[in-house]
DNA sequence: TTGACAACATACCCGGTAGTATGTACCTCT
DNA sequence: AGAGGTACATACTACCGGGTATGTTGTCAA
């Protein structure tokens, strides 16, 4: 069973909950952030965090486990289909990067948790989540790589190690993370245009020609 | 007068206490970082840190305003130089992520100074330092904006929102900030060979034709 | 009707941490 | 030599925040 598989689906109890501290810790960072910040942006109080998550590392982790099968849920279906590789590379990297903004505050916190993966756990028990999250990162990295060394193999892209490349690749791509900001009067198409030049900009880097990048 | 020429000189007594504090900083971020950490990392004493510094924010911001210094004193002699601005683009590029990887435990601060500065100061007085600090990495950034623009209106860049180009092409120069590691044998040259990969795609990304880039 | 349980709120404990107040050794200048 | 200042260490306070223990209300099943 892939890590990808292991997630449970959120139980709607949850949502409001994983929502509401997804938005605090965007806003301030994990450890900046209290129970009682989320549980104040939910109109509640600690207790009603506690009674379904044990630890603030807990709540951390499912949010972190929820943006990550975000992920899988939009970019899996691309990289299964039997399409070119070229139309699976440009497909990728776009619907991420509209993933990205789209669920930002999710993907902020997944942004930090692979910071808090490398730092390592402090529990026992905190190092097999960590190591199953951590599973779960490296999978949905490998669906890019393996794109990628197809890309390259067909003569599509050009780059030297493509651990590097691929690190590149979602550097542009998650970019908008940092400094997109929802506004009013920002629709679909504003969001596209945005993720647009992102991706123009990563296929770019990783050596397409402007001919097969033209249409994205 | 610039706000990269207010920065005081380091005075010799701080530069351990600033390379101590870097170093906590970039391994467990702002927050989760004490003083006693850094002081313990030093072999000393909160005592010794509390009186060169009046607060965790203050030694924080001096860690910043150092990694931004060490940014203009590598990369501002280039941009003033009398070159085309084709060189001028590939050598502060190239510049500026060599400076990433070599002064990576100060730019990771400067990273996160950056989305401290985006949350805003508790204090007023913290908040006069922020608006320096925001002023210092603005002008930063408007040393590349300006070449940047200068390339696109020469022909040798093409993209379209020069805002969003000069986002993207800083997240790849600073991706070494997040996976490059110090290990055993990396001596300048590999460390060049990075930098040289991330500029290539960063170039790339820019739009500018692979014989522009070629010896990078 | 009532017992049991879920879904919280309230009240509390306690460890860690920023910041302060004070002590002390050393150094320098007169 | 002694007075004053620098550069710390030590000891202490106040508070915040993670976690827990317990109380309260609504719901549902028998």
């Amino acid at each position: 069973m892939s890590a990808s598989a292991t997630a449970s689906p959120i139980r709607p109890v949850h949502e409001d909950i994983l929502n509401a501290a997804a938005h605090c810790f965007m806003e301030r960072g994990y450890s900046a952030t209290s129970i009682d910040d989320v549980a104040r942006s939910l109109g509640a109080t600690k207790g009603r965090i506690y009674h379904h998550y044990r630890s603030k590392a807990d709540l951390f982790f499912d949010v972190f486990r929820h943006g990550m099968q975000m992920n899988f849920d939009v970019v899996t279906p691309i990289a299964e289909s039997p399409r070119s590789t070229l139309e699976k590379l440009r497909d990728m990297t776009k619907t991420h990067c509209v993933a990205m903004i789209r669920t930002q505050h999710f993907q902020r916190c997944v942004w930090e948790g692979v910071e808090l993966l490398q730092r390592g756990a402090t529990t026992p028990e905190q190092r097999e989540v960590l190591i199953e999250l951590q599973a779960m990162r490296d999978n949905y990295a490998e669906i890019f790589r393996t794109v990628l060394e197809a890309a390259k193999r067909e003569g599509i892209a050009e780059f030297e190690s493509s651990s590097i490349a691929l690190q590149l690749m979602f550097m542009c791509l998650n970019s908008p993370l940092f400094w997109y900001r929802e506004r009013e009067g920002q629709d679909a198409s504003t969001i596209e245009h945005i993720a647009s030049q992102c991706t123009v900009f990563a296929l770019r880097g990783l050596g397409m020609k402007e001919e097969l990048i033209a249409d994205v």
